[in-house]
DNA sequence: GTAGGAGCTGCCGCAGCGGCAACTTCAACC
DNA sequence: GGTTGAAGTTGCCGCTGCGGCAGCTCCTAC
C-alpha cells in the first residue's frame, strides 16, 4: 500500500518539508509521483526512511548516509550495523553519565572538606563528550594520525571527500571479495591489501609490526570495527586476516 | 590555576573557535582576559563547560542551555538533573535499538516465509526516533496542545521566547518557595498555582479534573518530570501537590 | 461557482559552528 | 635591536539541515 506525504510525516515524526528536502537531494525519492504531482511512499521507502532517521539520530550527515545506504550489501546486515552503532552510542551516553556522576561525587567531597574543588586531571571532566563518529580513528597510532592530519591540511574539501570515498570503496571491494568466498590470503584480496599498505606508506614509513598492529586494530578498536561491520558482518576480522597474511608473505 | 584557550580546547575536545563563540554569546565568559587580550579559564569555567557540552550532546540549543544554567539552584543538583537526562536519552537509544531489532526480526521472518514484508503498524517503525526535548509536552492533553499551538502561531519569536522564559521563571519561583520550606498549600504557593491556572484558562477552558490531571502529569510524564527535576529535585511532586491543594480549595 | 484542505516549488533565513585573513603579542634566537 | 614562529585576537564568510512562507495548483464538498 502507499501513503501520501502527510501520512509519512505523521507516522515518522519528520515534517513534510523534510521529506521533500530528502527527495530533492535524492536521498529518499518517493515510490511514485501521481498525475497531480503528489508524492506517494510505499513500504520500501518507509524502511529506508527508518535507516535514514536512525543515522540522523546518531549525528551522521546526509551525504554520508547516502554513502552508507548505497554501500549496504544486504538490508538486514545494514540494520544490524545500525543496531551496533546505536548500542555504541548508548554506551557513550552511559560513559558520559559516569563522568557527570564523578563530578558530582567530587563536588560533594569538596563540600564535606570545606575546600574549593581542585581539578587534577581536567581531561577527565570531558570523557565521553565527543560523539562517536563514523570515521576512522588513528588514535592508537599517533605518528599516523599526525601525518594524516598534515596531509589533510594540504587538501581542499573536495579532495578530502574523494579520499574518504575511496576509503569506503576499498572497504566495499573487500566485502565483495569476502562474500564471494575468497580466503583472506587469496591474490585479489592481497592486491587490495597492497593498495592499502601503499596508501599508508605515502603518509609515513610503516614497519611490518606497525601494519600488523593496524590490522589488529580493525577488530580491537571500536570505531574501526564499527565502520567495517557496518559494511557487512565479519569484514573487520577479514581485513585483519588479510593484513596478517600480507605481512607474513610480503613484509617479512 | 588557569588555562589558556588552547589548553581548554585540547582537554575538552571543542575548538578554540567554539570557545570564543561561547564567550561572544555570553554563554561561557573566561575567568579573565589578560593584558594581552588572551582568554584564561579556571576550574569554575571548566565545570560550566562540562555542563554546556553535556547539554549540547543532548541536543539542547545554546539559548536554552543559558536558561538552564541560569536557573540552577545548586550546582550539584543541576548536575543530577543532567545525569537524569543522560540516562533518559540512553534509554531512548535503547528503545531505538529495540525498534531496529524488531524490523530485523520482521524482515527475516518475511524472508523465511518467502513473502514481501507488510507493515501493519508503520508508526512502530519510528519508535524512539525523535529526540527527547527539554520542553513541555502536552501530548496527553490534545485540546491544550492544540490551543497552545494556535496561540504560539500568533506570536513572533520574541514573544515565544519571553513566554518560555516566564514559564521557567515560574518554576524557579516555585522551587524557591519549596526550598524555603513552605508547604504546598501555603498561600504564596497557591498564589503561584493560581497564576499558572489563569495562564492555562487563557488558552482553553480547564475543568477541576483537567487541572488535577495536569498536576499528576508533572510527576507521571517523563518530559515534564525531567523539566521540573532539572530545576531542583522534588519539584515535580511539589508542583503536583500545589495543584492538588489548589483544586481542592479553590476549584471544587 | 466558492471555500477550504492538501500539496507543490522556490526562496529566504536560522543555529551552531569551522575556516580563514589580517592583525597583535610573546618568547627565543642571532 | 631585528627576525622568526607560535599563540591568540577580531571579523567575516560559508556550510548543513532544515523550518517557514508566499504563491500557486488540484481536489472535494457544498
Amino acid at each position: 500500500m502507499d501513503w501520501p506525504i502527510s501520512e509519512v510525516a505523521r507516522m515518522s515524526g519528520v515534517t513534510a518539508r523534510t521529506l521533500r528536502h530528502y527527495d530533492e537531494t535524492g536521498l529518499l525519492p518517493p515510490a511514485r509521483v501521481g498525475a497531480n504531482g503528489h508524492r506517494y511512499y510505499e513500504e520500501h521507502q518507509l524502511l529506508r526512511l527508518q535507516q535514514i532517521l536512525v543515522l540522523r539520530a546518531l549525528g551522521v550527515g546526509l551525504p554520508e548516509i547516502d554513502r552508507i545506504l548505497a554501500a549496504r550489501v544486504d538490508e538486514v546486515d545494514a540494520l544490524r550495523g545500525h543496531h551496533r552503532r546505536l548500542l555504541a552510542e548508548r554506551d557513550r551516553l552511559d560513559a558520559l553519565a559516569d563522568t557527570v556522576s564523578r563530578t558530582i561525587a567530587e563536588l560533594e567531597q569538596s563540600r564535606k572538606d570545606g575546600t574549593p574543588m581542585t581539578i587534577n586531571r581536567p581531561e577527565n571532566l570531558f570523557e565521553g563528550i565527543q560523539p562517536s563518529q563514523y570515521e576512522d580513528s588513528l588514535r592508537d597510532f599517533p605518528e599516523f594520525a599526525e601525518a594524516a592530519n598534515q596531509r589533510a591540511a594540504t587538501m581542499d574539501p573536495t579532495e578530502v571527500e574523494a579520499s574518504q570515498r575511496e576509503r569506503t570503496a576499498q572497504m566495499i571491494r573487500l566485502a565483495e571479495l569476502m562474500t564471494a568466498g575468497l580466503p583472506a590470503d587469496a591474490e585479489p584480496v592481497q592486491a587490495e591489501t597492497d593498495a592499502q599498505y601503499r596508501a599508508l606508506v605515502e603518509l609515513h614509513a610503516v614497519s611490518a609490526e606497525d601494519f600488523r598492529a593496524i590490522g589488529r586494530s580493525c577488530v580491537d578498536n571500536d570505531a574501526w570495527r564499527t565502520a567495517y561491520e557496518a559494511i557487512t558482518p565479519g569484514l573487520a576480522a577479514y581485513q585483519r586476516d588479510a593484513i596478517e597474511a600480507y605481512v607474513t608473505t610480503r613484509l617479512t
